[in-house]
DNA sequence: ATTATATTGCAACGTGGTTGCATTTGTCAA
DNA sequence: TTGACAAATGCAACCACGTTGCAATATAAT
């Protein structure tokens, strides 16, 4: 799975890293929840190829032009990205720990809502649903 | 209307400030759209009364405390503030000049999603739902 | 092995926001 | 009116998250 991306990758002239592989190899076995760049750095160090800051935050951006990986507005301060997966979902984040977690749904209620939005001077594009709480441990 | 908010926060023991006054007749006249801590910070140096910056973030702070601002998550790095107006409404807002309006809804759907999601261990308590694209001068 | 250039590390910078502390100001009671 | 006490303020320094310029390094094609 991973080797398809890899191979896109390789064939637009992009250099297959060390710390580039690992990212999407991290991302790949994170289906769970979307992750920040200082957690991402994290998780390289942990896997033993530390990776300068700037090399992380940088590989995020390259990841998300290249549509591998998407950016998740969670509302704190904080950028997070997952893995670029088709299916629309939304997500749900605690206002305390800041957890996220992705809640798939099935039918999304919300074009009816965007059509009465979209008559208005804004051209809509997308939306972000987040839902707000407190997880288990926080409650 | 600024007599009630300013009456209320004198009878809990807090002082009514020239910035404070000011701020919440900001906010009072200000129905359009969520501000930041520059915007404020701007419209306060325009009506003769500058205020430290400090300031204005502990103001903007102490009136979400008070219940009398709302913090708006707009998505971009920043946070935002509107009078906390009962009555749940959504937002629009822009994704090159990062303009935000606020959307009313007449009956919001996403009750239905919450239950769905509220079944999971998050307790949840809100929710906010942004719609991204371009505002007319944009597109 | 050589080469071209994609990628990296470093240090410095930028923005949005916070904190400790000394000073000022609003409020109330004498 | 005048103190006095606590709330609010200004300042400077700090913090987190993220970005940028540039020189050094690593990938991959020849
Ligand atoms: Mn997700
Ligand atoms: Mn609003
Ligand atoms: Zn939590
Ligand atoms: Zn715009």
């Amino acid at each position: 799975m991973a080797h398809q991306i890899l191979k896109a990758l390789k064939d637009k002239g992009f250099r297959l890293t060390k710390v580039r592989k690992l990212i999407i190899e991290i991302f790949l076995s994170n289906s769970a929840a979307p992750i920040s760049a200082v957690e991402l750095k994290a998780r390289l160090m942990a896997a033993d190829a530390d990776a300068n800051k700037t090399t992380v935050y940088r590989e995020l951006d390259f990841l998300s032009e290249q549509g591998i990986v998407v950016e998740v507005n969670a509302g704190d301060g904080k950028k997070r990205y997952e893995l670029n997966r088709d299916g629309h979902h939304h997500h749900i984040l605690c206002l305390r720990c800041s957890a996220v977690e992705c809640v798939t749904v099935d039918n999304c209620t919300l074009q009816e809502e965007l059509k009465r939005v979209d008559s208005k001077s804004f051209k809509i594009t997308g939306h972000s649903l987040n839902f707000f709480g407190l997880c288990e441990e926080c409650q």
